[in-house]
DNA sequence: AAGTTTATTTGTCTAGGACAAAATGTATTA
DNA sequence: TAATACATTTTGTCCTAGACAAATAAACTT
């Protein structure tokens, strides 16, 4: 039996959101310990993750929450065969499979196997990607376990990390600058741009996860780039996004160019005009800077 | 200007809290915008983040929430006096100076010859966790950006796993389960425990971070583990860990041990009595299991 | 089909009170 | 002296019900 606060830092959904969907859709109803205090089942909070897996998606919360968990479900399983049904990629399972028996050595094999065989390019944009994804779903889906994913995930950021190490410098080239902004902190999508990015010759500054805007305008000064990039995955909050993108645009030089991409945003109707949106990772590895 | 939302995310101080504080103690108190919401400074902002870090620290909010921002400092500078005062140990600043200029290099080598000088249990003990320590301090300070914190952070986390990944794996050996619990994310603590303990030979289980109770318990009976440690650092909220810790010890087996270490559990005064505290990762070093 | 206006949806914030868990202070006992 | 038990203060989290703007969808115009 969770509290309200509780259940905010597991699912990822406010206090506040919490409350008025009780009051607006009638859902989650949780009982109460003699204090007068909601107290959540964990079968609410495990429909209440699947909820927002399913919102991340660009799901709206008048036409989901409420439902029972076997639509919600239906939904996750529609909604998986839009996002990887094309890509019939055999490795992927293989790689997933290699989660549930620990098997390091064997993931690490086939992550290099896969990587010799596509080349840099198309192992980020084909196999880790989707890879990200599917482990996303299994998740929310109750089909694999949190040490599992965080297994799973660090496995690829050390493998990606030690690859991209080991990638050659281009000092010359144009700077272009990787971050993300406070509040995300998955830190494989910029992994991902950073592979792409370099194996073209660029000179990548990564400055990792969470960065706070002055710190963000303080670097481009000093590094002297022409492009930012920033990077949001599917749990990130958009709300007001929008109003710091603008903010961002006016306080750096209009040489600067800020591109952002990642789940987060494919969502967002209309970006503000001085921000490129870049709608895949393809996009991005073609993009002339 | 930031809403309270931005500022708990950027602080770790709850909004409850905040507005508790301004009630209780006369701060923060913010300005308001046109809707009447409130909106703090970036210095207030800069004072909260720095009364953060002393809470965690073990002050308590009546006595400093209300202190200007040079007295804070002056508290600051005592407690690291205390912390790695006796600590002379001169290749922690040349290990720091690395992230300034970006040295991956010089930072590997460094950690490199330093690891061989000292053997694993000296070289976590003395100098990766003073390391840590004094990375945090030098942000709240002001004196480190946050990127560069990032940077030396993931830096460490790299090497940590290079060197651990390569050491001989003792299947006989009892094996110990790491974790942490939801809510904390630092994964910095597990690895120096990985480190230490699998050099003593045992077979080591690192769950990583916020792992459910529930799964603490699965994982418990499928690898027949006899003693759990869950790492705490300085961020944790304390809050209602105690009846959790009693849920837990009561939910396993009574051959099963738990041990409990980090910065963020020394602030606790009285430990349940199936958990066993650690007062230091020494203590942990030459534990019997 | 693309842009503009209007309507609906949605998340975040407000106030001041309440209460129990944790920490501190004080008295009592071994 | 040190440990234990009890009383007091401190402190964080949760409560209600309403409000409002930003984001989105729907309707309308060009």
């Amino acid at each position: 039996m969770f509290p309200i606060g509780a259940v905010e830092r597991d699912t990822g959904i406010g206090r506040d959101t919490l409350r008025v969907w009780e009051r607006r859709y009638g859902f989650p109803v949780p009982e109460r310990n003699s204090k007068g205090e909601r107290v959540y089942s964990d079968g609410q909070v495990r429909i209440l993750q699947l909820l927002k897996r399913l919102l991340d998606q660009g799901m709206r919360p008048g036409k989901i929450v409420g439902l029972k968990e076997s639509e919600l479900n239906m939904l996750a399983q529609t909604l998986q065969a839009k996002q990887v049904g094309e890509n019939t990629n055999p490795r992927l399972d293989e790689l997933i499979e290699c989660v549930a028996y620990h098997k390091t050595h064997r993931l690490w094999a086939l992550l290099e196997q896969t990587l010799i065989q596509q080349g840099m390019k198309s192992f980020v944009v084909d196999t880790i990607a989707p890879l990200v994804y599917m482990i996303g779903d299994k998740w929310a889906k109750g089909e694999l376990k949190i040490f599992e994913e965080h297994f799973l995930t660090r496995q690829l950021t050390l493998f990606l990390d030690a690859v991209i190490s080991k990638m050659p410098v281009n000092i010359h080239s144009n700077s272009v600058l990787l971050a993300t902004l406070p509040g995300e902190h998955h830190s494989l999508g910029l992994l991902m741009l950073e592979g792409l990015l370099r194996e073209r010759g660029l000179s990548v500054i990564n400055l990792g996860t969470e960065v706070p805007m002055d710190q963000l305008t303080q670097a481009t000064e000093q590094y002297q780039v022409k492009s930012i990039l920033l990077s949001f995955s599917s749990a990130y909050n958009t709300n007001g996004l929008r109003t710091e993108l603008i903010e961002l645009a006016g306080r750096l030089p209009d040489s600067v160019s800020i591109y952002v991409g990642g789940e987060g945003v494919k969502r967002m109707r209309k970006m503000p005009a001085q921000i490129f949106f870049q709608k895949s990772l393809q996009e991005v590895a073609d993009l002339e800077f």
